[in-house]
DNA sequence: CGATGACTTGACTGCTGTCAACGTGCGTGG
DNA sequence: CCACGCACGTTGACAGCAGTCAAGTCATCG
């Protein structure tokens, strides 16, 4: 199952062939990673660390809660979902995850994961224990710095999410998620305007605390006003702009 | 205005008198500052670069969105609600921050804070030059250590945020809040079943995505079940278990 | 090609928001 | 110290957005 941004097949010279690739001294120019701004010796210690494309298949688990934390993880290619559990059962989806970005942060206070990341597709991620991450940035402090701001821009996150469900209306909230993941999708070289989205409707209601049924009336309603076009899983935006204006 | 919970008052011995103690030598007991794991020459270090008991007003600002990034803050006595506007200029509250709580951590990330943070009444805080910190922390791992538990624990709090809002109905939201906040006076040394709420009841439904009224309603409600006592800002908790029966 | 799950659309219900009026309490000023 | 005024809070009436239930369509995979 091929749901990753279809552009990607029509630009395959900024995507490296992942798989083969098992270091980061010719992957750290496309992924915002840790290792990005390293070099040399420095960059050969925190290759040295890592265990490099770890492969995931559609709806496995990278990590569950309750699970011993050890490590933290950044994605190489693919997609994943992470949530959360109340005591009831019932489940609230935290954040979509794509290339580049950076998962298990939260579990970084305690011993075990307090949540969970499930694979929306295949994908592939690099596992960074975390003890010797500390370790490594004891010598060098680049690392801690970009551990802070990877943890900032995750409660950064966090409270836009907050601000999404809390201040706007369902049809806004979903107009918002569109413009957030056209924008990160860009901000890798994809397509801004044409991308698959790789979680169900079902996960989307749940990450904008909306019904399944909700979310679907709402793609009928954006595409009915032209400002987008929806082919299922794939989705083109046909008025940036006005999803914009629609959105605030 | 007071509005501390009640019990402050019947405990003065395991609260020290606030205003004259102006370092951290005998102040890191009480609070979960970055300071209580430290001795010697360390909490030396790390008390002459803090900026100690700064008050604010109620409805002051310790800072806004926009101002640039300095520091990092640790309450050392009363309250405050941080909050961030959306582009229309509504409002949404992301978190009541008491006695002990860090706030400013969502800033480390840019060289603006993203967010708005409000004294609820008189408060103390401590403030931690970021830029200091970090430097110190180069020489003492330990100070990086809490600084990643405190970055760690503000994802975890949003996270609690977002599956109360997006779980859970308006009387099980305000339930939950009620016992978060028991939990942490409790966790203060402060009674866990008698407080007052020292923000107003549209700070509450800001907080919980509920309108003002409900909350007012939903507070009725929980009273006439037997499960609280209401005068007006002042809360008893009368049924523990129940409410908690009620908040799952 | 059939079965299963995902998605869409419709009908109806209900929770919660909005509007409105009234009550309460705190702080200011006389 | 008391009285007034204003902000805050409570309660009621009503409406509407979105949830739930249900039926039907579509797509995917064995």
């Amino acid at each position: 199952m091929r749901t990753a941004p279809v552009i990607s097949q029509k630009k395959p010279l900024v995507l490296p062939t992942i798989h083969s690739q098992k270091n980061c001294h010719n992957c750290s120019k496309v992924n915002a990673c840790f290792a990005h701004s390293l070099v040399g010796q420095e960059l050969d210690a925190f290759n040295s660390i890592i265990k490099h494309s770890i492969k995931l298949n559609r709806s496995e688990y990278l990590y569950q809660a309750g699970d011993k934390f050890n490590s933290i993880y950044v994605i190489r290619s693919g997609s994943l979902k992470t949530l959360i559990d109340d005591e009831e059962g019932r489940e609230q989806i935290l954040g979509f995850s794509i290339q580049g970005d950076v998962v298990a942060l939260d579990g970084a206070a305690s011993n075990v994961y307090p949540t969970t990341a499930q694979a929306l597709e295949t994908t592939y991620v690099c596992e960074i224990p975390f003890a010797r991450y500390i370790e490594l940035a004891a010598e060098i402090p680049e690392l801690y710095k970009q551990l802070l701001t990877q943890m900032s821009h995750q409660i950064r996150h966090e409270e836009e999410h907050t601000l999404l469900i809390g201040t706007k209306s369902a049809e806004q909230r979903l107009a918002t998620l569109l413009l957030n993941l056209s924008k990160r999708y860009a901000a890798r070289g994809f397509s801004k305007n044409k991308f698959n989205l790789n979680m169900s409707r079902r996960d989307i209601g749940n990450y904008l605390s909306a019904a399944m049924e909700t979310v679907s009336r709402l793609f009928s309603r954006l595409q009915a006003k032209g400002l987008i076009k929806v082919h299922g899983k794939l989705i083109e935006i046909k008025d940036h702009d006005g999803l914009e204006k629609y959105a605030a």
